[in-house]
DNA sequence: AATATTTTATACCGAATGGTATATTTTTAG
DNA sequence: CTAAAAATATACCATTCGGTATAAAATATT
């Protein structure tokens, strides 16, 4: 091993999955063709298979690389905060700061599979379930700790406002990309920061 | 004419439409090849392309018949009320009642296109933003109308609410199919009706 | 009913699709 | 530095893709 720790192997299947990530993001499963892979790698087909068994892979691997890296700032965020209240105004934080990844430019991830796969790609479809629930129950957790710490009102229904955050969320963002607006999702998130107000 | 006012060709066109519809909304623009609307309707691919151009004219028919069958329920629905409260809630009773539609089983034809067409598809994006903007512009007029006659609160900002309503809405759908639980948009569906409490 | 017209089926096209066998190159280990 | 192993490029495969020319069938007009 001269150059890395990592094999040949894994430095290259890791190369494959942070070009491949955008694209599969912004032209979804169906609309990407392993022709868009080699031309934004400069590998060619034989390369590509080399790492992966087929596009199912790339894919689900895309899809992994693109949740974990929304999953992670969140995570991020949510421990630097202490207060209940703080925690929750991270995450809504995180999208606020999210407009401007140029990564992420073909939109949320989570939101794009999940249109795309509900109907079609039962293995995707389980994967978005489970990052979407990541971020659910961390609201959850934030709100049900809140309460618990008498930062809360006691009456407040976790579940619900999980619920309720995430889709003013990703109904945000949809309208942010559909418009080419950013204060559709602002306007989101605002609402998103003034339930939370209320809570206490 | 014999049977019937239209031409054969137009009522053709039509179950064209009505055929692939379903099937656009729930394999997408991508997904959903010609071999699939032949399969669907028995015709062959001269019936098909002997009434259609290309593919892009049978997805943006297809697009327009599931819309406007959106706008049309709602459009029935608000008018059936009189006052902008009832207006208000008639459309989330709409979006209630929307569960239940075998028709629209693939989920909300605004929400699926506008995630693939908004980086891929600039004809079905323009389709889209018109057909959300209608309903947009649904809400920030009965708003307006609902302040201009002092049944609502005068400090309430039309636009700002049109957009929290939307966000909840697709929102909803997108938690709902992807968890296949209709509470998760009963949830966000009953946080706009508790807003719309709140304008009076 | 006969004919003109429209509509649909058949048969085909080149290109692109996902994928693979194998030759060649590159990397690793001794 | 050399040999073994691993990774990549080349060339190819069958299939499917969107689309079309044309022949056959169905419809509309007289």
């Amino acid at each position: 091993m001269t150059k890395s720790k990592l094999k040949k192997s894994a430095r290259t299947r890791q190369f494959i999955i942070e070009k491949a990530a955008p694209i599969f993001n912004k032209k979804g499963y169906s609309g990407t063709s392993i022709h868009d892979l080699t031309e934004a790698t400069g590998l060619t087909k034989g390369g590509i298979y080399g790492n992966f068994e087929n596009k199912d892979e790339i894919a689900a691997a895309a899809f992994e690389y693109n949740s974990q890296h929304i999953l992670e700032q969140i995570k991020v965020r949510v421990l630097s905060q202490k207060a209940a209240k703080d925690k929750l105004l991270a995450i809504s934080g995180f999208y606020r700061q999210y407009l401007f990844e140029r990564k992420l430019s073909g939109g949320c991830p989570l939101l794009n599979t999940a249109v795309e796969a509900d109907d079609m790609y039962p293995n995707l479809r389980e994967m978005v379930l489970r990052s979407l629930d990541y971020i659910r129950r961390s609201f959850i957790y934030i709100i049900n700790e809140g309460i618990k710490q008498g930062e809360f009102r006691e009456n407040i229904d976790p579940d619900y406002y999980a619920t309720v955050f995430l889709g003013l969320i990703e109904g945000g963002i949809m309208q942010m990309k559909i418009y080419n607006k950013s204060r559709f999702l602002t306007d989101c998130l605002l609402q998103i920061e003034r339930l939370v107000e209320d809570f206490t």
